[in-house]
DNA sequence: ACAGCCCTGTTCAAAATTGAACACCAACGG
DNA sequence: CCGTTGGTGTTCAATTTTGAACAGGGCTGT
């Protein structure tokens, strides 16, 4: 009866299709800091976070760890074995405590072929990822790492996204800070404390960014930065 | 007549098929350097390279120039107006002579919707990008510059693919793949003659690459490099 | 209270990178 | 022929980044 209408009014919701969804479907939580898959792992499943957040990180020959992303609610990872991929490139852990729904190769597979709708939202899904990650890249081909340290914290800040009065960070090391954004943790520190000094953010306990961080390091407002000489 | 086998056996062409496609399609050749779209343009369409090569490249605000990837033939580009992104975030510049199909947005959404074997495709390219730019961007993360030139070297002898037996690269500045690897172009040519000191690549005229390279530089076999420090 | 652990603030020398400069060469057009 | 242009080889000081180290604070379990 609703189907007549213009789709926008009838929006497919991922989530509570997936729910639906029967065979090779299976929802387990994880605690802080457990390992959804591990880089090497046979690469057999896509998942999805219906709730909490993780990282991904990947760990080079030279034993150096870097984060490549984080993801949050209603995001998909480890869709790299739907192309050729047999094993996993990065380990996902969760950060918080989480809810996903691991989805069979092959089930996924048979969802993308016979549900357009929903094959339509994951190639969404895919190009927004895809998006994201070239900015990150860059980021990194232009951006100094106390530029990228500020682009960090705003994009964290506006995980949660849509409207948030308070641009708070959930709890996270400068380690793992550093790893996101490339860098050494004793550099983390002296931006934190530099951007804490300059009244960008606040950090205590919970970390709060204030935007005006993004205008003035981010585009390099020389007016406001001026002040550092003076250090 | 040949439906009822094993999809394998009679795949999907993308190239073929897009020749199909009725409306909202155009072809045109590009002469060596000339713009396919500029960063800022509208973004209304999806390209298709059908032979040739183009470079995609962002200019920060600092003005600074960052080459994001190269694409060659069967590659989509500008993919990214299919989210909802109005403008071009990128400018795509031919890099040999081009033909190139552009498929309105309109008309490459109506095609993805109703035809599920190139929309299984062109999901598979889509990954297939993602991983890339995946690498590209932990290539930053992890290793120095000489190694992500090395790497670069090594990515574009394999750029027209399979068992090519000799690992040639088109003509390219040095600067423009100071630009690809995110360093200054006296960087980029301290390293290329480094290499050729120690015969890695070959380097009057084109540009041949030994794989050996690869194992050397990336992947930092020290009984191989030891020699560099008698310089 | 105590040891152990994790995280932070801070320092510093060594190393990598930048950015600009200069000289050189080859190709091109007039 | 000459001037121009674009690409290269090379140098160098200034800056950024690394990597390791040390001290301190707060939390934990015993």
């Amino acid at each position: 009866m609703a189907r007549a209408k213009k789709k926008k009014l009838q929006p497919f919701n991922v989530k509570t299709f997936l729910s639906t969804v029967n065979g090779g479907r299976t929802v387990k939580s994880y605690r802080k800091n457990e390992k959804i898959f591990s880089q090497g792992d046979p690469a057999d499943a896509v998942f999805y976070i219906q709730e909490g957040q993780v990282k991904v990180c990947v760990i080079s020959e030279a034993g150096k760890e870097a984060v490549v992303a984080l993801h949050g609610n209603e995001d998909f990872f480890g869709e790299g074995c739907l192309s050729g991929q047999p094993l996993r490139l990065a380990t996902v852990a969760a950060m918080t405590e989480c809810v996903i729904m691991r989805l069979d190769k092959v089930a996924i597979l048979r969802v993308l072929r016979d549900q357009p709708k929903f094959s339509e939202a994951f190639m969404a899904f895919l190009l927004a990822r895809k998006a994201r990650v070239e900015e990150d890249l860059v980021d990194q081909l232009f951006n100094s790492s106390e530029k990228r340290l500020a682009r960090a914290l705003l994009l964290m800040a506006n995980f949660g996204k849509e409207g948030r009065p308070e641009p708070v960070i959930a709890k996270i090391s400068q380690e793992t800070l550093a790893e996101i954004i490339g860098t050494t943790r004793s550099r983390v520190s002296t931006f934190m404390n530099k951007f804490r000094e300059l009244g960008f953010i606040n950090y205590n306990g919970v970390l709060e960014v204030h935007n005006s961080l993004l205008n003035v390091v981010l585009h390099d407002n020389p007016h406001l930065r001026r002040d550092e000489t003076g250090k």
